[in-house]
DNA sequence: TTGCTTGCAAAGGATTTGCAACATG
DNA sequence: CATGTTGCAAATCCTTTGCAAGCAA
């Protein structure tokens, strides 16, 4: 978290941008979280600490977060864009119950390569990809069964 | 196309529902596209045969296709729901050129099988996924290149 | 006739943007 | 102080929905 806080910062002063309390406390906010989140879920975590915090500044902060190379966004399709990590936080895919929405990241080399390779028989260099496994997780498998 | 007409004649019967020249005029419209598209884009087309047709209809149409498994619809993430034609028309995923927005259909039955193997992994049954591999495309790559 | 359909416009939900007041470097 | 920045509300964008009038069966 040290070293995220720093990156931002050096982010901020090497584009003319100012550090205010909202972008620290939507950083403190941010470096917290584990999980995929929305602009909404983390504005409703802020607004206890400031409640005067507009939405519209946590939706920009996220904007600069991805830009500094510390967020990721995800897009589950729903509507809501999401965000994770991406700091030290290798590419990954995800694994998405249908049921209960539960997500697991996956990470398979082999279907990395063979994506690259897909491409390249097309004449296309690859620059990034996105893969969303659906399905059900053990417990909605368990409930559905019976 | 004799057949998608039939299949969709079935499915009005069978729900109910009521032969109309607008849905009539979509279908159309709709079975003789190649590619993808977006409802505003077969808007624009059925709107030269019938200029007093609704987009609604149109949305609501392309809802009904894809119910009677005709359409299936895919998200390039753009904000923009897109459709292509699912009666025979087996599954497969999308190469997209990030710089003219090209596709192509890719489909790697090995990917496949590796997903399912990932998902399983996981406790998880898989019962579908999205991936879309983004990159330039060979006219793309030439133009950057020089 | 019954009740599905339509076109319209208004509503929705998520995100962006214009703007005047305000704070940072 | 020059500029970024903020909160607010209005504006966007795509899609859905309510509704009265219009049609198919």
């Amino acid at each position: 978290m040290r070293k995220e806080r720093e990156i931002f910062g050096k982010y901020l002063s090497r584009h003319n941008l100012r550090d205010t309390p909202q972008r620290e406390l939507i950083l403190d906010a941010f470096l917290k979280r584990e999980k995929h989140f929305s602009a909404e879920e983390l504005y409703d975590i802020v607004k206890k600490s400031d409640p005067s915090i507009g939405q519209a500044t946590v939706y920009r902060m996220l904007k600069l977060l991805a830009e500094a190379g510390l967020a990721r966004e995800v897009d589950f399709g729903d509507g809501v864009m999401r965000y994770e990590h991406s700091y030290n936080h290798p590419h990954h895919d995800h694994l998405v119950c249908r049921e209960c929405g539960k997500t697991v990241e996956v990470m398979d080399s082999v279907i990395e390569e063979l994506q690259k390779r897909v491409a390249e028989s097309f004449g296309f260099e690859l620059t990034d990809h996105e893969m969303y496994l659906y399905g059900l997780c053990p417990d909605c498998r368990r409930k559905t069964q019976k």
